[in-house]
DNA sequence: CCCGGTTTAGGTATAATTACCCATATCAAA
DNA sequence: TTTGATATGGGTAATTATACCTAAACCGGG
């Protein structure tokens, strides 16, 4: 690390943000540390002048880590994106890998792990945390042509968030004024891409991507 | 703060501990700081000595915060114990006020709001975020009499699991060894006292309070 | 203009959940 | 020992979700 370094924190934690600033201060010490609390505050900042690493959340209101990763990476697709969330969303690691991150750190890391991870990806190396890659090479095990890849439409995704809310199909349809067949479908749709075969499973797909938020 | 302060942080985020630690440490130099990474863990930590205050966060694995809370009030009544959790649980406020929290923070709250409930619980008076109050009181306002004061059977619990994992009555009764009706049963028990509608906003529940993993 | 995807809506059928009711055995606490 | 909570199992019915179809209207890109 041997020039000057701007590190942009994306997460809508103030806590999170003002902590891992001081962690990073401490560790880099000539490190410039700026921050956003969301994907669509993240993509203005980057507008201007791209940082050298973005550390990005990817549970977030307003625009979640994912589609503010693909925007990102559509403007300057050399842009040094980290995803930095919590255990266990196996679902976002090929959709955020799939939009262009080039690392991959839990939040369960150590403060070794996310220098590392930046000096790795500073050189032009990936970087994934061991759980990250156990995951993917046990799904690789699992089944090697299914790739999720996937990609709601914006009416699936509010049939999706209602679904969430506890709406029955009869009351979705009341009230995005459509026939209840029709949110039938939205549903089927539903299950038949986020691969889940019932309701619960629906909503724990929302929750980890992100598409509610808790 | 004008002696020495013990403070133990508990949660499972390597990351967040360790950034939230360095925050207390500048603001509070003079403070000792120690770390759990669940409920088990901190419940062992506090049985030799109880430290001046205890941040708790709620969903963690192994035993959660309001477990984790009820055990150390049961030992000590006067443990200063601050909530310290992400936005929107509202299920927690009562179930965490309940079982003997003094205080309640919001990951997004400023440094400055941390160290204010430390100084203020420190003095044996309560704390509680802005967004938590006003939940609070828009709750009062729609319903005077309903207390929740939920506490779920350790078979409803592990129904609970089975139905997040998306699996159907049929299934939770072959895997228990039990009839399907029995699960039913135990499912609308789940549904009442949850007070949700369906298995959607179960799942909700179930996330929220942490009885599920994400 | 045509093609593909989305949104809309329906038919038919089965499976699952939800809402009521009931009863019994067990076990711990009062 | 009686009481209350829990776990067990069932009857019946209504509602909801799920699994298959088909098909028309719309809209944007090649």
């Amino acid at each position: 690390m041997d020039t000057t370094k701007t590190i942009l924190i994306v997460d809508d934690h103030t806590l999170f943000r003002n902590g891992l600033k001081l962690l990073l201060q401490h560790y880099i010490p000539d490190s410039v540390i700026i921050e956003s609390s969301n994907g669509e505050e993240a993509l203005l900042r980057v507008t201007n002048k791209m940082p050298d690493i973005i550390l990005m959340d990817i549970n977030m209101p307003v625009m979640n880590g994912v589609e503010s990763t693909r925007k990102i990476i559509e403007m300057n697709p050399e842009a040094c994106i980290i995803a930095l969330t919590m255990h266990g969303d196996e679902s976002y690691y090929y959709q955020m890998i799939d939009a262009g991150a080039k690392g991959f750190l839990l939040k369960n890391s150590k403060p070794d792990d996310v220098i590392d991870a930046i000096k790795q990806v500073c050189q032009g190396k990936h970087y994934f945390s061991e759980e990250i890659m156990y995951s993917v090479i046990k799904n690789l095990n699992k089944s090697d042509t299914e790739v999720p890849d996937i990609q709601l439409t914006s009416r699936e995704t509010e049939v999706l968030k209602m679904i969430c809310a506890g709406l029955s199909n009869q009351e979705i349809g009341d009230k995005l004024f459509i026939s209840k067949r029709t949110v039938d479908n939205h549903r089927a749709s539903l299950l038949e891409k986020t691969q889940s075969k019932n309701t619960a499973q629906l909503v724990m797909y929302a929750i980890k991507t992100g598409v509610i938020e808790l």
